[in-house]
DNA sequence: GGGAATATTCCC
DNA sequence: GGGAATATTCCC
């Protein structure tokens, strides 16, 4: 796997060597006691570490998750569950930990990603919207033909109507004339009022060329 | 203003202080130069500044923006348009740099808010277009149903035409016959064919009440 | 205890 | 020369 951080590499081994007495490993091995603060950075710091302060190494312990009790005289207990004594093999777990200005960094990266998700439901929302159009348009002009077909129908229709409202004026003087004739028949039948029509057909009667054919009103 | 930062006011003291012969002010004091570089290292990093190599200090300046110029015996010279002899009131303009990775975080933070606002308002116009098609949608159905309603009335109407038009037909016959009867009087003038038809009424026939009334075709 | 600025180191 | 990881310091 990977290899301890330098930082956490001396730490152990200052711990393993046993050669301070101000810093020890606590009886289970699992938590380490600076018992000595102040020998610990003047005899320590300066060989192990950048700097001079004890609070930078606390500082760096807690920026590697490391637990931090106070005991009495000043004294500091570590723990990490990665480094334990004897443990050699999980010590690269020992990790820096994200702060939670950049964990605030990732969460935007991740709403990235989301808005990224969204913009392609919204894309494709658009599209549909789109071909929906498009067939509505379609839908639209195919109305707009049939209202112009209907419309024509009905220009046809009313030009027939008009037409025949003017024949039927026509027919009914005819109607009228004749009803009167068939109430002179009434009466006869069919056999009789035949011969008589037919009668008067043989008579003939004054041909008078300038005045024929008699005129009848519906004419 | 500000201060000027601690590594800044450090060196320019440094500067001014002469007591060190490793560095010095350019001529024009614009600049300066490290004249013997491991004597620097050795006897002013220590005192200084928190790093024991001289590179990092190199690093620290190009962070805050000074031009390094490399010059014979591994001298480097330094210049800062800020950073210049007498001028104290203008070091705290030395800045560290924004380094391009974050400058470019910077950039990415703004376009997503950018491109928050610009998400929001194609919602919003999607959401206006969807419920702009529904009610185009409606109307089209109502209009649908509007011309169905059409068709069927002229449909209607057609029907009636039709019928009308047969009815015509068994006039037309009506017509065929009373004109045959026309022709019989033909050539009678109005008042003599009208005189005869009245004879013929006044006349009367015998009633056959089984029988009556007579039948045309046409009834 | 931990955020944030600064410094240092490592590395390309 | 400068990006990036790590360390240190400062500060709340």
């Amino acid at each position: 796997m990977g290899k301890p951080k330098i930082l956490i590499k001396n730490l152990y081994e200052i711990l393993q060597s046993e050669k301070f007495d101000c810093i020890r490993w606590t009886d289970n091995g699992r938590a380490f006691i600076i018992v000595d603060p102040e020998e610990f950075q003047k005899s320590i710091m300066p060989e192990y570490f950048y700097s001079t302060q004890i609070k930078s190494l606390y500082r760096q312990l807690n920026s590697y998750g490391f637990k931090m009790r106070s005991l009495k005289n000043n004294q500091k207990m570590f723990s990490h569950k990665w480094f334990i004594q004897g443990n050699i093999s999980s010590l690269y777990k020992v990790e820096r930990q994200r702060t939670r200005s950049i964990a605030h960094l990732d969460k935007e990266k991740d709403s990235i990603v989301i808005m990224r998700e969204e913009m392609k439901q919204l894309k494709e929302e658009l599209e549909t919207l789109q071909s929906q159009q498009n067939s509505i348009l379609k839908q639209i002009r195919i109305h707009s033909i049939i209202q112009t077909y209907i419309c024509k129908n009905i220009k046809k229709i009313c030009d027939e109507q008009k037409k025949i409202n003017m024949e039927r004026e026509q027919e009914t003087k005819l109607v009228v004339y004749f009803t009167s004739m068939f109430e002179i028949f009434k009466g006869f039948q069919f056999e009789i009022a035949s011969n008589i029509i037919l009668q008067l057909k043989d008579i003939g009667g004054p041909q008078t060329p300038s005045f024929s054919p008699m005129i009848f009103p519906y004419m």
